[in-house]
DNA sequence: TGTACATCAGTGAACGCGCGTTCACTGATGTAC
DNA sequence: TGTACATCAGTGAACGCGCGTTCACTGATGTAC
């Protein structure tokens, strides 16, 4: 085996990591087994604790990674209200719908990190609070704090309507359900702040 | 063993998926195994099949259960947009919140759901449009369906921040998030339907 | 009335399997001398 | 320059355990005669 560069463990922790973050959404954290987490990063079983110190620590990680580049993604959209609608219409999408191993993380996992450990529970609240201040500063500049319930409320819709569009078992119903989040979800956002 | 009355055993299957629901809200369908989900009905293991054809057969029927006896509890609550608000703080407190054994399925098992099979989410979807026709005559009793698109975003709005609120590590911040749900709640409800 | 048998909800041990985790080992490289 | 050794990311078999599922059996009752 190759003498490896100093950042190589680095990288193939962080190739474990976004692995994962893929196959938590697609198949939810107890459905995902460490092995196959592991052949999905291209090795086997045996090196897995060599990165991390238990499953539920992966999972804090990936919750941690997963979060950080939907923040990234929000933050390279256009500025202000016009990279919100983007946003939104984006995510209320079938395209999104059809494919939750690369989309939105909370819709995911929401209720399944709700049982996980404080670790990652906290990962999560990290994460999250930076996607509301970004919300929250495209809705407010000049006074983000004062858009936080505003953020939270448009947020939290667009992920009830995503999942409950996920788990319906007509998709011409979950079709229309996303276009009325859509409608929904616009709507909030061009609400005046209720106080 | 007694020789049973005639609705015995119809009754023990109706046990079984009432404690199935309730373990499954708690843990998670697959952190719920078939052995205790039998012991909470005061059973063993070897009496499932006799009940049902496999887990996931059990499931879809919790599924339906447990949105029936939700659809009950609205019915229950005062008529039109009275209960309604009733409704909205209750569903945004800290009590449901901390006991989602008792609580709404689809906040426990929304994301679950959606990686289910047909059956399950053809469960899911008969009783999410039970509760999303209940909202929408109370918010339009005259003319229903053009309430459903506000129904469906309130409720859809409920759920995110439900379990968002169950995946924060701070109780406080998740307290906070409940009473901004329900002040956004409460003035998409009032709002005058968009179109 | 008494006995042999049918019924059937439920028991509990067992099946093969995949889980999370551990560990002795591999093998390619760099270092010491 | 050549040889012995240290390093260490990764391998792959194995651990005990709980999973979903199967099945031979139990035992209390009703029915047949």
């Amino acid at each position: 085996m190759a003498r490896y560069a100093k950042d190589h463990k680095q990288a193939t922790r962080q190739r474990i990591i976004e692995a994962a973050g893929r196959r938590f959404k697609k198949d939810g954290i107890d459905g995902s087994g460490v092995s196959s987490l592991m052949s999905d990063a291209g090795l086997t079983n045996g090196a897995f604790y060599a990165h991390f110190a238990s499953k539920e620590d992966l999972v804090a990680n990936a919750v941690a990674d997963q979060l950080g580049a939907q923040n990234a993604s929000l933050e390279a959209l256009a500025p202000g209200r016009a990279g919100l609608e983007q946003f939104v219409r984006a995510y209320l999408s079938t395209e999104h719908r059809d494919d939750p191993e690369n989309g939105c993380p909370t819709a995911a996992l929401l209720d399944e990190i709700g049982r996980c450990k404080d670790a990652t529970k906290q990962a999560f609240t990290d994460g999250l609070l930076t996607v509301i201040d970004d919300i929250a500063s495209r809705l407010a500049p000049d006074n983000p704090p004062s858009a936080r319930a505003q953020a939270l409320g448009v947020f939290a819709m667009m992920v009830g309507t995503l999942q409950l569009a996920r788990a319906l078992a007509d998709p011409e119903l979950a079709d229309d359900v996303l276009d009325q989040g859509v409608h929904n979800a616009l709507a909030l956002l061009n609400a005046q702040p209720a106080r």
